[in-house]
DNA sequence: CGCGACGTTGATTTGCCTCAACGATTGTGG
DNA sequence: CCACAATCGTTGAGGCAAATCAACGTCGCG
């Protein structure tokens, strides 16, 4: 069970079959449906999300009224509202799958459970935020230093597969601009 | 010695006094003056460094040679490229004392030790982390959603001591938009 | 004192948005 | 399984926020 998860963990640290399975007996599994929203604005998000299978985004809706992809998770990555999740607090963010989406769980109630009874998985959760964080900050990186059509052709080189994946209003407020925007570059080949 | 660091993880985890002092046998102090670099683009990143007095900024060169600020440590944050300085790689970036700093750093060949000898200070870590990310996940949500100049008043209004400590063309990078730019702002009152 | 770094100001340009109208595709209930 | 609506994508005209470029002012420092 959860066999994914604990081939992910295995990458950066090490756990007995013992450990596997105290870390199981915290978990819990999850499907969500398309457009199914897994955190609502305003409400406290329940839980950390490991995407086993699918698609999620987290979004804001901004004072015009638009979406605003903040981040994707896909199969191997990890998506919550930390803030929300540690300190218990509303949310400024939408969790949504924008596809069938299978997803494990540790929520909110048994995380502490589980760091004192795995501290190793500290450690796991530090590496795995430390990416999060250094794509952050490459995501800032190139909103800085591309016009909206280079951060376009370099998504679709490094990503062909994903953008596929998801509407392309989807993908414009991921990379920065407006669906029209978007139509717009494509059309130029 | 080192009372500034200990204080903040205290914050976070409890350590005893031999704890405390075994972290401290494996820290180091260092000071910069103004405009002295840390890091440099092509070099690997040696240590993480927390801010004891002063203030680091994280930056790049675009491809029209102009410098952009990707992040700011002031008194209690970390700078790192935390990339380059797990995996030794080559990094992208600069970080620079914008002004005379003290910091304490822990080198990337002390930090495998630290983590075995203490590993309280993953969670120490994890959570330092998290507030970063979530940090940079707020600064995407803003440049998704706010005017260039409505990003200045937000940030003049949150940190009005931080914007008389550094220079304006720094601080326009940091928002993402020119010095000429910010003059204007700054000119209609 | 003089030079280089930093900030200001104005004229012009541009990347992208806004709005609107119109296809295409998807999903759903009858 | 079709009809129709809703969602999604395309295209074009016009507008605006901010960049670019250039010239000039000012201040701190060797």
């Amino acid at each position: 069970m959860y066999a994914e998860l604990h081939q992910h963990i295995k990458r950066f640290v090490y756990l007995s079959s013992e450990e596997e399975a105290l870390l199981s007996s915290l978990l819990k599994s999850f499907s969500f449906r398309k457009k199914e929203l897994l955190l609502n604005e305003g409400q406290v998000c329940r839980a950390n999300y490991f995407v086993v299978k699918g698609c999620l985004r987290m979004y804001f809706i901004d004072i015009k009224g638009a979406e605003q992809t903040i981040q994707f998770a896909i199969e191997n990555w990890w998506m919550s509202d930390h803030t929300s999740l540690q300190f218990q607090n509303a949310s400024q963010f939408y969790i949504q799958a924008t596809e069938a989406t299978e997803v494990i769980a540790i929520e909110h109630h048994q995380q502490e459970e589980l760091f004192n009874k795995l501290p190793k998985l500290e450690r796991y959760f530090r590496l795995v935020l430390q990416k999060s964080h250094s794509a952050a900050q490459m995501r800032i990186k190139y909103l800085y230093s591309m016009t909206g059509e280079e951060r376009y052709r370099q998504f679709a080189h490094l990503f062909p597969e994903f953008i596929q994946r998801i509407p392309q209003y989807m993908l414009a407020s991921y990379l920065g601009f407006t669906p029209e925007f978007l139509s717009k570059i494509r059309a130029k080949k």
